[in-house]
DNA sequence: CTAGATGTTAAGGT
DNA sequence: CACCTTAACATCTA
């Protein structure tokens, strides 16, 4: 599930993993994950190294020695795998990269939502992509402008990448959950105080997800995650709804979360 | 067999 | 033109 946390468990595997290694051959395996000239990112991606990992929203960049980065999107089912063996390479291995150190990572991604590619430089990427704050760096004011600017149910504005990046449709229900706000409620008809409350909402749950390893079974009971699509809510036992908000599937209590 | 699944984006409609 | 909604992408599972 590749959202902020997720990406931010990548991030740090990868900088446990795979920084500081010549990368002696990337191994495209499936060159449509590849965004632009693949040819292009084997032979500048040979010969360097990885310098340190950085995340922006559900975006992981892998630093090249040589200046640039390259650039990981995990679609609905990516993840990095980094591995010695053959045997041990995971089963949707896209791209492998291998390392002077005999180490491999790979870039698995069953769905090919996910993509990879070079990037001359991580802030005019960034810009170019028109993606928002990072979502654990954004601050308040800057959250209740992104939130409640447009007229909107809360749960499209948490998911809109270009205001606010990193949350996508499970940590938006959760955070909506915790804050007790209604996934339909209109930001720009809110009080700053629920906007707050939100806010902050939306910090606790993307730190202790990453603090859980992003793994749902480590999260606490009260949470939504861990009981997403069961048919009752873990807070107060009623029944959970299910409804399509913005083009994706919300899970909701209306009982706690008020409009 | 059909529907739906964490993400993004192009296309179509208002 | 701006905005919103839907379909499509590729693959697997319930």
């Amino acid at each position: 599930m590749p959202e902020l946390p997720d990406v931010e468990i990548f991030r740090r595997s990868f900088e446990a993993t795979s920084l500081r290694s010549r990368i002696e051959e990337v191994k495209v395996l499936d060159a449509s994950l590849i965004r632009g000239d693949s040819k292009a990112l084997r032979q500048t991606v040979r010969g360097q190294t990885f310098r340190r990992g950085r995340r922006h929203g559900k975006f992981l960049f892998g630093e090249l020695s040589g200046g640039g980065a390259v650039r990981f999107h995990f679609g609905m089912t990516g993840f990095l795998r980094c591995f010695r063996e053959a045997k041990d390479a995971p089963p949707h291995a896209r791209v492998v990269f291998q390392f002077r150190n005999r180490r491999q990572l790979a870039f698995d991604c069953q769905r090919k939502f996910g993509h990879i590619g070079l990037v001359p430089d991580i802030e005019d990427f960034l810009a170019e992509k028109k993606l928002g704050p990072d979502a654990l760096a954004i601050d308040l004011d800057t959250f209740r402008q992104a939130v409640s600017e447009k007229e909107r149910p809360l749960k499209a504005a948490l998911m809109d990448q270009s205001r606010l990046a990193g949350v996508g449709n499970v940590y938006a229900d959760e955070i909506l959950f915790q804050a007790r706000a209604h996934p339909e409620a209109v930001a720009a008809h809110g009080s700053a105080s629920r906007l707050r409350k939100l806010y902050h909402a939306m910090h606790k749950v993307l730190e202790e997800a990453i603090a859980a390893q992003a793994d749902p079974r480590r999260m606490p009971a009260q949470w939504l995650l861990p009981h997403r699509g069961e048919a009752a809510c873990p807070r107060c036992k009623g029944a959970m709804k299910r409804k399509k908000i913005g083009g994706r599937t919300t899970w909701f209590c209306e009982n706690c979360q008020k409009r």
